[in-house]
DNA sequence: GGGCTACCATGACGGACGTCATGAAGGAGG
DNA sequence: CCTCCTTCATGACGTCCGTCATGGTAGCCC
């Protein structure tokens, strides 16, 4: 449970990130939640604000993608529409229960930098990837054709990351529960009922 | 075509929000891009920096509820899920005719100040539902009943917004052509045969 | 023990930010 | 002509930023 001290800034970067934004998050900021020493930034992230960053982002998607596989494993008679409400209910409860503050990283990462710095982009959409991936594999896990799977996930990253952002404009959780309801029987129409598994 | 230079502040706010986030558009940005006088801002805004980027975000939603009236209007034998594609087509072009440096503004917006400033969080939600409502009205145009029209436009906007900004991180369109293809047949299948105008 | 490396501490620099104070043009109305 | 008010212009203030320079400490290896 005790993290290195650069773990613990990598981590307090993204929580950051996560709430104010890549501008608004200051380096001095990011030390100061992480408790850690101000002089470790330029001996461990020598790249500076940028590399800091980008590692934070490569570890929500990390992150995410780890979720993903364990959301899955807990869901009982598993079906893309319960999988997809399993990580929707994620967000619902973090929003119910710590408020509407903190969004995704990635999104506000992509939203602040991807015009001025190219190396952040790809961090985040090497980070969408990860990400992406072991949804469209537990989607074809679950009966989903091949060929589907990853149109699916896209569409489900999609709507997810466009529901917390409406969820948090309107601190409500509906837009989550909305994209869940209506999303369901597309999700649960998509699988090849031949290769279904009991 | 010319603005006064109020417009012409407020219209540049939104375009400069829209690519670099709230935090790196600095007042001299926006007055530099609206080849406006300096001085005009505390004059025009003695709000501040608030009371440009709420205006900027209000502008930014009824551009977009505008659009999809005019969208609408041209489709030919119009469906819902021809509908969200010419949204989404909208947003194709731009990507493909100037590039990926341009998001949603009202993202940018939530993604740097949701947690940060009341006012202009209640601004995006005010400027979400003014797009909202006209997408839900002309899903009600072309037969869908009235208790789905909403739910179904929440889920387009969520789609949209989430696929813009998987498009942006890959620099790559494909994500908006894949949430239109996978929620054509869900959208075309919600209108109510019977009310089904010509 | 001497030296090398990893880690931490602190202060300074140059620049950009939002805001404010002060004041100048320039037309409208008396 | 003189005054009022809208509009614009410019410079300054205080603050915070990311980065760098410099130096201190602790432990390991020869």
């Amino acid at each position: 449970m005790t993290r290195t001290p650069r773990e613990r800034m990598v981590l307090s970067a993204a929580q950051l990130v996560r709430i104010q934004g890549v501008g608004a998050t200051g380096m001095r900021d990011v030390v100061a939640h992480a408790e850690a020493p101000r002089g470790s930034l330029q001996h461990y992230f020598p790249g500076g604000k940028d590399q800091l960053i980008a590692e934070a982002v490569a570890w929500a998607g990390d992150y995410a993608a780890r979720r993903v596989a364990r959301v899955a494993a807990k869901i009982e008679d598993p079906t893309p529409g319960k999988l997809f409400a399993a990580m929707a209910a994620q967000w619902r409860d973090e929003f119910t229960r710590d408020g509407f503050d903190g969004g995704c990283p990635l999104v506000a990462t992509v939203a602040d930098t991807a015009a001025t710095s190219d190396g952040l982009r790809e961090a985040v959409g090497k980070a969408f990837d990860g990400w992406q991936r072991p949804v469209a594999a537990t989607l074809e896990q679950l009966g989903v054709p091949p060929a589907r799977s990853t149109p699916l996930a896209v569409l489900m990253l999609s709507a997810l990351e466009g529901a917390i952002v409406l969820a948090r404009a309107h601190q409500d959780v509906a837009p989550l529960d909305t994209v869940v309801t209506e999303l369901r029987p597309l999700l649960d129409g998509a699988v090849d009922k031949r290769r279904r598994r009991a």
